[in-house]
DNA sequence: AAACGGTTAAACTAAATAGTTAAACCATAA
DNA sequence: TTATGGTTTAACTATTTAGTTTAACCGTTT
């Protein structure tokens, strides 16, 4: 019960930075919050991380690695296009709302700074699209499926899923409703979207 | 050919503001970038907007502006259903390719700042969804749509739409494409998107 | 042409902020 | 117990950046 002091620093310190960082981007972070958030003085960030851009780094990291698995899954499963499409939609809409600041954080950074998208396309567990495309090549040969293109199909979901998350003060206010009415709202997604993309690429008329 | 000087500056510094501001938003935006980008002497920024809050303020309400109509579009003409998801799909692609930071920069900064959508929520241009929701339900009364919730259909329809545009960075990553496999992509969305709202919504199976 | 007033520029100020330094602290091992 | 080395702190520095001041400029009016 004192030796934990080191590697608690350390990970207070991130555990504050991916918070200071989500919600106000690189450039509206300050490293006196950080510090204070984390509950320690100013010049402990740059002994652990020596400068901000590279803590920056180290949490933009730490946070695309959370959201990558969540897309993986779409991918690289075994089961059916329609299995995936539903899986997909409930689990992303729930991991979301634990991480509401996450995709807007990754989306603003790519935007700021397109070259990590190529640092992290290093990285084995990068997303690969390549299987599911051949899947829903497959499945529309088999007639399970419209003729669908699996890249435009992607698109498709990620936006479906994702945009809400992202764009949440914008569809508030076109739909003037509060938090609690959007939180439903969302809920009612994790059913009406996947039904939505079904009914659209699904080659079975309901009886 | 000797007075326009005046209006010039004061529009040279709205069109500079515009550019700096879209891509590096509120925070990352420098009044010295500004500055140079029109041509001009930093301190004319503080004499004709005063503070950096204020020229972004003035900047962010006209792009705003530019950004509504867009959505008016969908909202309340007076077409049906499925001519307003097709025109607008169309129309918004090639509106927003002469755009492409707008989305990005109107949403981060709504995220930034919550407040804002309230102010041009005053606006009597802000997009009014209840014509459409009455719509809906009633090509759903008329058998020509399936039991669809008008709302949820509105969040499809911008997600599908702006989505890509917001996300670029991270689509390029993922399907591996430069800018202009992207643009090629984006083009085939024109039709691609509002096939896939029509296939989902519409009761009419096709022949 | 002289005076006036809006416009522009250069130099300056004040505040914020990332990063550094040097010394104190404290647990562990010789 | 004392020496060692990683850890922490407080005070300091350098730089960036928004905003101000003062004077010069220039077209228009009298």
């Amino acid at each position: 019960m004192s030796k934990e002091t080191v590697q608690d620093t350390e990970e207070k310190i991130l555990v504050a930075a991916k918070n200071i960082f989500q919600k106000k981007g690189m450039d509206g972070a300050r490293m006196q919050e950080i510090a204070d958030t984390a509950g320690i003085n100013k010049s402990m960030l740059h002994y652990y991380y020596r400068s901000k851009k590279l803590l920056f780094e180290a949490v933009f990291s730490s946070l695309f690695s959370l959201l990558a698995p969540q897309l993986n899954r779409v991918l690289n499963d075994d089961s059916s296009i329609e299995e995936k499409v539903k899986n997909f939609t409930d689990n992303y809409i729930s991991f979301i709302s634990k991480h509401p600041y996450l995709p807007n954080f990754i989306i603003q950074e790519l935007n700021r700074n397109p070259k990590f998208i190529e640092k992290i396309q290093q990285n084995p567990a990068f997303p690969n699209l390549e299987k599911f495309e051949k899947q829903v090549a497959k499945e529309v040969e088999q007639g399970i499926l419209k003729p669908t293109d699996g890249r435009q199909l992607f698109i498709n979901i990620i936006s479906l899923n994702i945009f809400p998350f992202v764009a949440t003060p914008l569809i508030k206010g076109f739909l003037q409703i509060d938090q609690k009415e959007f939180k439903v709202l969302m809920e009612e997604r994790k059913k009406s979207v996947s039904a939505f993309i079904i009914d659209s690429i699904s080659n079975n008329q309901q009886p």
